[in-house]
DNA sequence: CACATAAACGGAATTGGACTCACCTTATGG
DNA sequence: CCATAAGGTGAGTCCAATTCCGTTTATGTG
């Protein structure tokens, strides 16, 4: 599907234009019109609408990298850190991620919390990321086992979707009890 | 403003009528729009606005008998049981309410992962209803201290709304978490 | 270079849903 | 029985997303 033949090179400055102005506009407040995008792009939304599928999916490209970028952080605790540390900071990271703006928020909760195929890649990332430090976890004997990193995903999809006003304080207490949870029937200290 | 006048008798007779179309309407697949609900009620939408401000307002008056419910089961479990008992149970029976239909989900994913005022009531119930709970627990030496009703609110509001799948047994794993992750500090056994 | 043509683009029109409003209808109390 | 304020009606408005099809353009071919 990635390649069934190379971009018109105009129709490639559009798409990237598009998703230029799509993330300027949901990283900063979540909302943005597709109309909007589309006039920010300086392109119409009939060029908008040959890109992308659906607003969803448009939404869901730009914010695939963003995904991914976090992901490649978790490879990094890991190899830095004890598991049981590493997941913690990467739950707490998640937490500022959703942080950056309302719009990433929203991504974030879509992708963890709902099954909507447009998500399907961002999704499974992530449930590898966080597969990898449960499973380092679990290993050392610092976090319980039986639990998939899809989980724990759809655990941490409800904060990054709060919309109330001290909610970075209560997502963080939150992704603190959850890493306590997670521990709780470790086969070390319990 | 409970008591601006009682209402002329049609006038009740429709808001009843409305009430218990959307009831029966947002149980089953929480979808139901405001011209359908108006017409189960034989009643035209003007009519449907006349008594409610938005639909969500109507969601939130439908929703807000099963909160009340809910929350009475609080004082119930914590008559009966061990405190920690009584929060585990309650936790439990917060995903089975969830379950009963997708509307029901929704309703408590938005009185408790938002801030929507339409739901301040629903909201301001549950929270008291999860500080005696906490309260108890913490008493107890059961429970750590330090964490609001609020804030397991918005835990939970989050696996509320999941729409996935396989969802209602990853709530369920996830209200242990949580379970779990509150005792985690505990003055008792740590 | 000129042309054919598939690929892109534009943007008015359609759709779908919540919500409004100007105008009727009726309960009700005097 | 009537006046009248409360209540009801539903066609119409608004506002997004999405579609459709006629027009424009990049590009590779002769």
């Amino acid at each position: 599907m990635p390649s069934s033949r190379p971009l018109r090179a105009d129709a490639r400055r559009n798409r990237e234009a598009l998703l230029a102005a799509a993330r300027e506009a949901f990283l900063a407040d979540g909302a943005a019109h597709v109309e909007e995008i589309a006039r920010r792009a300086d392109v119409a939304v009939g060029t908008l609408y040959r890109h992308f599928e659906t607003r969803e999916a448009l939404v869901a490209e730009v914010y695939r990298q963003e995904v991914a970028e976090l992901c490649a952080t978790s490879a990094r605790l890991l190899a830095q850190h004890a598991p049981d540390e590493a997941l913690r900071t990467f739950l707490l990271l998640l937490v500022e991620h959703a942080a950056v703006g309302r719009g990433m928020g929203e991504a974030l909760e879509s992708i963890m919390a709902t099954d909507s195929p447009v998500f399907d890649d961002a999704r499974d990332e992530m449930a590898r990321a966080l597969d990898e430090l449960l499973a380092a976890g679990v290993a050392a004997g610092l976090v319980r086992s039986g639990i998939s990193g899809r989980v724990v995903l759809r655990a941490l999809g409800g904060i990054c979707g709060m919309r109330a006003k001290g909610w970075k304080d209560d997502a963080l207490r939150i992704a603190t009890i959850l890493y306590d949870g997670l521990r709780y029937g470790a086969t070390n200290h319990g």
